[in-house]
DNA sequence: AGTATAATATGAGATATCTCATGTTCTGGG
DNA sequence: CCCAGAACATGAGATATCTCATATTATACT
């Protein structure tokens, strides 16, 4: 992790203001982290310091249960959040956060601005839009989860992470992110390999048919 | 359902002030609704018109999948707000909400107040929160449902609605909520019963061993 | 180049959970 | 009091998913 300090931080500043997001001065204390691929951004069960707003940049969040099995609760991107319910709630279990790209984040240190930010009208209208996302996203997910077999969450989630036709994941991420064995997952690739859904180019696997899986994904949306 | 009017309004807005809620008045164009058990306080699909404050009773929210199934995303409770997505986001899939005692809310109308609500920084600030737990909460669900098998989850489920040591809730709406089929919910209780943690009788189920059922629900938290 | 570690792969047997079919017992309204 | 619909109950077979064991590649680091 890297801290920008004088001109790399002032530069830093002026080309990605944040002063939009807030109707009182956040310069004066605010940081700039830097993140690489891979990092832990926050320790699982560690209360972060700050309030991250993600400049570039991707993170995923993970919660690990008592029998070993590791969530991957959500993909984090650029404008998002981070910190928000330590923000707001003094008793929360923090979740782990791991940069998956290079990640550059303005940090917001809760000692300083807890009082104005929680009193900025501005601030707390855009932070509410984004929690009522997350949260319709995390209902959704759930009840999908539990409503459809992995056939069609899979086939979703391949349509919305597919590059140029190409579905590059890699396999334990998506085991973490739908909730399934590594087992199951490669199962049902091959099943969809086999049905000619897929095709498999090397590591990747290319979309050959793409009505069929929106058809699987399909369902997942209410009318 | 019934909307308040003359002295029985007056009288419920007496004694059951929302002031303290928001920093500007709200009384002039708000109503007051009582639903009945069972009825749909909002039709799924159906945007609702105002942002509704739950004062009595409880609620559930359900949504249909195109297979069929429904779940029952979440329970709604006395102080709890119902109408914030469809407040905060033009576009929103609405879900169903079901009164499942007598119900009584403030309506506020959005046409009238939505601009100041958004500009207030108390009542943001308090949705905000709400918002958080209710992310927070769904989160976890997620990941619990995929980590965890039913006995896990069930024993959770019959330790937080127990009442005075029995576990009457109807198996429909358990299915629903923990999103398994009827037949599998039943499988797991008979589990249950044959290992002595819990005792049916009539219709109701005794709980007999709190340590099993706490063991099995302890491994859903993080420590 | 050589080795450790991560990522990919595959088989086989065990479970958790679902679907469908069918029967019984409550409960509220006429 | 009777009946329809809701809620409860149970069996049997199918399927979705998991666990574990074991190979085979990549990838990164010395």
């Amino acid at each position: 992790m890297e801290v920008y300090k004088g001109e790399k931080k002032r530069l830093y500043l002026q080309n990605h203001s944040i002063a939009h997001l807030f109707s009182f001065p956040v310069e004066a204390f605010i940081e700039v982290h830097e993140y690489q691929r891979d990092e832990w951004m926050i320790q699982e069960g560690m209360r972060p310091d700050f309030l991250f707003y993600v400049m570039e940049g991707k993170a995923k969040i993970y919660v690990t249960h008592q029998n070993g099995k590791v969530s991957l609760i959500n993909f984090i991107n650029a404008n998002d959040y981070i910190g928000e319910m330590e923000l707001l709630n003094d008793v929360y279990y923090t979740k782990g956060i791991q940069a998956s790209t290079k990640t550059i984040c303005f940090a917001i240190p809760f000692h300083r601005y807890r009082p104005q930010l929680l009193n900025d009208a501005k601030f707390l209208r855009e932070l509410t839009k984004f929690l009522s996302v997350k949260a319709t996203q995390m209902a959704a997910k759930y009840s999908q989860s539990l409503a459809f077999p992995l056939e069609n969450r899979l086939a979703d989630f391949i349509l919305q992470t597919a590059d140029k036709g190409f579905y590059k994941e890699k396999h334990v991420t998506v085991c973490d992110y739908l909730g399934v064995s590594y087992r199951h997952l490669l199962h049902v690739l091959t099943q969809f390999c086999e049905k000619n859904y897929l095709q498999k180019e090397g590591r990747n696997y290319q979309i050959k048919q793409y009505h069929s899986l929106c058809e699987l994904a399909g369902v997942l949306k209410n009318t």
